[in-house]
RNA sequence: GGCCCCGUAGUUCAAUGGAUAGAAUAGAAGUUUCCUAAACUUUAGAUACAGGUUCGAUUCCUGUCGGGGCUACCA
C-alpha cells in the first residue's frame, strides 16, 4: 500500500481513537512536505477543526503525538505549523520498500482486473499523409492504452479508417485528371503522400475554377458548387455509394498506396491495434436505430420525412439523425457503431481519443446513447484533447501549414545523430546499433515532448526552434537511464541489504519519489493522463541526477553505502524504463 | 448571436481550495585529477483586469478585456 494511504488510514484510526468521531478520507487532506520545512508528509487539519471543534495547534500536537506513539515503525518525529502536522517517516520503511522491489520489473503495474476497456484512435482519413497533430493523437490513443493496461485493465485498441466521403472522392478525381497513370511505384513516392498530393491539386483546381466563375459574377457558395471539378467530385461519391465497378477498383488502388504509407509510419511510431474498422463498412449502420428511437419516441419525424432529436432541453440544439432521402448522417454511423463495438467486445468503457473541435458531437453522440437507453451508453469518454498548433496558428492541410509527421521524425533523427556524433560518447557501435539509438533518441525526444503536457490543452510547436534535447525531455531522462546502467555493469550487487544503514537526505528524498510509482499509474489510468507519467519520469530522472552527483556509488563509504546505492540505482532504472515504456519511449543501456 | 474551452516568468509547460506559485529554456555566475557535463549548483524573472464566496483562491462564482473552437441534410 503506498505511504499517502497508510498514512490516511492511521490518522482517521487516530482521530478515531482521539475524539470518537465518525469521519471519512476526505475530511482531510495529505500532502508531501514543503522543503523548507521539517517532515516528510502532512497533514492538513484545516478542514477537521469545525467538526472536532478543535484549535489546529491543539489537533496537531495531540494527533501527532499519537501516531508517533502508535505507529513508531512509520512514525520517527512530527511538528505542527499552523494548520499542517508534518510527519517523519523513519527511515526503515523507506529501506523497506527498496528492499522488497528493487529488482522488480513490475513495479508501480497493478493486478488484472476484471473489466475490458477500448480505446479508439489514430482514426486517419485516407486521403492525406499524417501531421503532428496526427502524431498527438497517436501518442496518446497507445499511452493511454499502455497506461490502463498498467492499471489492470484489459484494453482493446481500435482504429475506425475514414476511407470514404466526399474528402476521398476529391484526390480520385485530381488523379484521374492530373496524374496521366503515375503510381507511389514510378514515381519513388510514400503511398499516404502520393495521395495527398492529389487532394492538394484538387484544391487548387477548385480555387482556379471558383474564381473564373466569380469572374463572371457568381457568388462564392454558389461557385464552389458549380466549379466543374466538385460537380465531378460528387457525382464520384453518388457513383461509389452505387457500387460503380471503375470508381471502387480506383477507390481501392487509392487507399491501398495510402495503408501502405501509413503501414510504414505506424511501424515507426509503434502504433497497433486490435481491430480496424473501416467506415465504408460502417457507415450504413445505426439506420435501425433510427427506427427504433422514433418507437420509442426519442426521435421525431418532420414532413419532409428528415428524423431529428431534439436536445434544446439540454441546452444544445436540434440535431439531424437521418436525411430526408433516408441515408445515414455522420452521427447515425456513430451510434451504430457503438452498437457493433459493444456486440463485439463488451467493454465496460470505450474512450474516444479525438480532438476537442468535436466536443461537442461526442456531447451530443452519448446523450442520444443514453436516451436510447443503449447499455453501453454511459461508458462512452471522449478523450477530448488540444490541438497541436504553430506560431501562425492551426495546422491546416489545405493551407500548406502542417508538418508532416514523416519529416518530423525524420529531422528528430538527424538531430539525434548531429548530437550523438558530437559528443562521440558510441563511436564503438556497429551501424545497426546506431540506428537503433539514433531511433530511440529521436523518437522518445518527439514523443516526450508531446506527451509532457496535459492532453486537455493546446501546445504550441515552432518549427523554428527544433525539440530540446537538454531538461524537461525525453534524451535528458534516457541519459540518466544510460548512466545508471553503466554503474550496474561496472558494480556488482552483492549480498543483502544492511538493516541499520541511515538515508542521506538525497538518498531518502529519491526512494520517497520512488515510492509513488504505482500511485502515480492509478492517477493517470483514472484521469486518462500521461503527461502525469511524463512528469513523473522526469522528476525521477532529476531527483537521480543530484544524488549521483553529490554521492558516488562505486567509491561509497562503505560496502554497505555501495550495496544500499546500486540497489537505489537498480530500482531507478527499473521505474525509468518502466515509464518511459509507458508512454512509448525506449531507454538505451548506452548514449 | 448562442454554446464550449483557454489567458501563469521573455518563451514552452506545472500547481486534488492549502504553507514563500514549481520546472525547463533563454539571461547572469560557477562545477570535470573521482561511477557518462545530453549532467549538477547558485542567481534573476509570472497568476490579463475588476469584484465576490472563506480561515485560505492560479484553482470556485460574476463581470470586463484578449485568444481559440463548435454552431452543415460534410465526415
Amino acid at each position: 500500500m503506498a505511504i499517502t494511504q497508510i498514512i490516511k488510514q492511521v490518522v482517521l484510526q487516530g482521530l478515531a481513537d482521539l475524539y470518537e468521531q465518525d469521519l471519512n478520507e476526505n475530511d482531510f487532506q495529505i500532502s508531501q512536505t514543503k522543503p523548507e520545512f521539517e517532515g516528510d508528509y502532512t497533514v492538513v487539519l484545516f478542514s477537521l477543526l469545525k467538526k472536532l471543534k478543535k484549535a489546529s495547534d491543539a489537533l496537531g500536537q495531540e494527533l501527532g503525538a499519537h501516531l508517533a506513539a502508535q505507529h513508531p515503525e512509520i512514525f520517527s518525529g512530527y511538528n505542527v505549523i499552523k494548520g499542517f502536522l508534518n510527519l517523519v517517516i523513519e527511515d526503515g520503511y523507506w529501506r523497506g520498500i527498496l528492499d522488497q522491489h528493487y529488482a522488480d520489473t513490475g513495479y508501480g503495474t497493478w493486478p488484472l482486473k476484471d473489466e475490458r476497456v477500448m480505446v479508439e484512435y489514430s482514426s486517419p482519413n485516407t486521403n492525406k499523409p499524417l501531421h503532428l497533430g496526427h502524431l498527438r493523437n497517436n501518442f496518446l490513443g497507445w499511452s493511454t492504452a499502455a497506461i490502463l493496461r498498467a492499471r489492470g485493465y484489459e484494453v482493446v485498441k481500435t482504429c475506425i479508417a475514414n476511407d470514404r466521403g466526399i474528402h476521398i472522392c476529391k484526390s480520385m478525381v485530381a488523379w484521374q485528371l492530373f496524374a496521366n497513370g503515375a503510381t507511389p511505384q514510378t514515381t519513388g513516392i510514400k503511398g499516404d503522400h502520393f495521395v495527398g498530393d492529389y487532394y492538394v491539386l484538387f484544391g487548387i483546381a477548385l480555387k482556379e475554377q471558383v474564381a473564373a466563375l466569380i469572374e463572371k459574377g457568381i457568388g462564392k457558395e454558389e461557385a464552389e458548387k458549380q466549379a466543374s471539378i466538385m460537380q465531378q467530385a460528387q457525382q464520384m461519391l453518388v457513383d461509389w455509394e452505387a457500387g460503380k465497378p471503375g470508381v471502387l477498383d480506383l477507390w481501392e488502388k487509392m487507399n491501398g498506396w495510402v495503408y501502405e504509407g501509413f503501414a510504414v509510419t505506424y511501424k515507426r511510431i509503434g502504433s497497433d491495434f486490435d481491430k480496424t474498422y473501416y467506415e465504408s463498412d460502417t457507415y450504413l449502420l445505426g439506420k435501425d436505430l433510427v427506427e427504433f428511437g422514433l418507437q420509442k419516441g426519442v426521435f421525431y419525424q418532420k414532413e419532409d420525412s428528415s428524423v431529428w432529436i431534439d436536445l434544446t432541453a439540454e441546452g444544445l440544439d436540434e440535431k439531424i439523425v437521418r436525411r430526408r432521402d433516408g441515408t445515414a448522417v455522420y452521427m447515425t454511423q456513430d451510434i451504430g457503431l457503438v452498437v457493433k463495438k459493444y456486440e463485439e467486445f463488451k467493454c465496460d468503457k470505450s474512450i474516444y481519443v479525438v480532438g476537442n473541435e468535436q466536443d461537442y458531437h461526442f456531447k451530443v453522440l452519448k446523450l442520444i446513447c443514453q436516451k436510447l437507453d443503449l447499455t453501453a451508453a454511459n461508458g462512452i469518454f471522449h478523450l477530448s484533447y488540444g490541438m497541436v498548433e504553430l506560431p501562425s496558428g492551426r495546422m491546416k492541410t489545405r493551407e500548406g501549414t502542417v508538418v508532416d509527421a514523416d519529416d518530423m521524425i525524420d529531422e528528430m533523427v538527424q538531430v539525434a545523430r548531429q548530437k550523438t556524433e558530437e559528443l562521440g560518447k558510441v563511436k564503438d557501435f556497429s551501424a545497426e546499433e546506431l540506428t537503433v539509438l539514433l531511433d530511440t533518441i529521436g523518437l522518445g525526444a518527439l514523443k516526450f515532448f508531446l506527451l509532457r503536457v496535459d492532453p486537455k490543452k493546446k501546445m504550441l510547436f515552432n518549427p523554428d526552434e527544433s525539440i530540446d534535447f537538454h531538461g524537461f525531455t525525453g534524451p535528458f531522462i534516457q541519459y540518466t537511464h544510460a548512466r545508471i546502467k553503466s554503474i550496474l555493469r561496472k558494480e556488482p550487487l552483492v549480498g543483502k541489504l544492511a538493516p541499520q544503514t541511515t538515508l542521506l537526505p538525497l538518498e531518502k528524498e529519491l526512494l520517497m519519489v520512488l515510492e509513488q510509482y504505482p500511485v502515480i499509474i492509478e492517477q493517470a489510468a483514472t484521469e486518462y493522463n500521461p503527461s502525469l507519467v511524463a512528469n513523473y519520469a522526469y522528476a525521477v530522472a532529476k531527483t537521480f541526477n543530484s544524488f549521483y552527483t553529490a554521492h558516488s556509488v562505486a567509491n561509497a563509504e562503505s560496502e554497505e553505502k555501495k550495496q544500499l546505492r546500486l540497489r537505489i540505482c537498480q530500482m531507478t532504472a527499473n521505474i525509468i524504463a518502466s515509464a518511459m515504456e509507458l508512454l512509448g519511449v525506449r531507454v538505451p543501456e548506452r548514449m
